[in-house]
DNA sequence: ATTTATCCTATAGAACTAATAGAGTTATCA
DNA sequence: TGATAACTCTATTAGTTCTATAGGATAAAT
């Protein structure tokens, strides 16, 4: 399951990424636009700013904005930052490998090499699709 | 993440698949072979038994024996089985759908363009694996 | 100074997962 | 027919994760 953090996120993003001009949006604005917790919305637009996709700005007039172009914030990094592994399971994960420790062999495992595919398939997804595509 | 219960349902698919003959195997059997708790295992098989992919047999001897061939059980069916929706979220699922009460259109909405195309490419994946191609 | 808005930490409730416990039921075999 | 092996089923618990909220701290604008 994806996540409410990561599909608040996404939709957070897309909002800011139609505005017109670069100006700072706030957090109350977008809250009411995509029938988000308002402070739920707080926190995952910190983690977002905390990672570089965005930038912010304190006191009257303040708000969140944009720091990239749209068609340059893929998938895979948004996915990863919000949501954690893109792999099902860590023994498959590029960024969060982990090795399990109830299977002796990998290379002999029908889950490993399911989720392989499985991951290699969404990979291809997210890396080919970003923010711009979203909105367009 | 891909749940225990999906991991080691799989894993005890494949070693029913890889038996020589159709005998039943022992729950303990297959526990000790894929290092499984078998008090765990034991419910997961109960689920296979009865969603018809499994057979089995009770007293002396018994055990558990697979009822389909290998290569006419895809996975498709088996992770919704063991996992429930393939898809991310409810919004985009076949099987599970369920309309997201924060969003007014679907069609004009990021998350959903960009899960779909997940869940097609899982989909793919899944379509295409059946239980004789992991244990090849 | 006052207002507006982000920043940050802590925490609570709900839901889900993984695992365990234990009693019940059925089949086989001597 | 009695003992035993093995599956059947329900309940419960411990742990984790997710979602959301609370409340004060900090900074900018006017």
């Amino acid at each position: 399951m994806l996540s409410k953090k990561t599909k608040y996120g996404l939709k957070a993003l897309t909002y800011l990424a139609i505005q017109k001009d670069k100006e700072p949006v706030q957090i109350a604005e977008i809250s009411r636009h995509e029938n988000i917790s308002q402070k739920f919305l707080e926190s995952i637009l910190l983690t977002l700013r905390k990672t570089g996709y965005l930038g912010s700005k304190k006191g009257k007039g303040g708000g969140y904005y944009l720091i990239k172009e749209p068609s340059e914030i893929a998938m895979t990094s948004v996915i990863r930052v919000l949501e954690g592994p893109i792999a099902m399971i860590p023994c498959v994960s590029l960024n969060f490998y982990e090795k399990c420790n109830d299977c002796p062999d990998e290379k002999s495992c029908a889950v490993h090499k399911l989720m392989l595919q499985v991951r290699d398939s969404a990979l291809e997804v997210y890396r080919k699709t970003t923010l711009a595509d979203l909105i367009a």
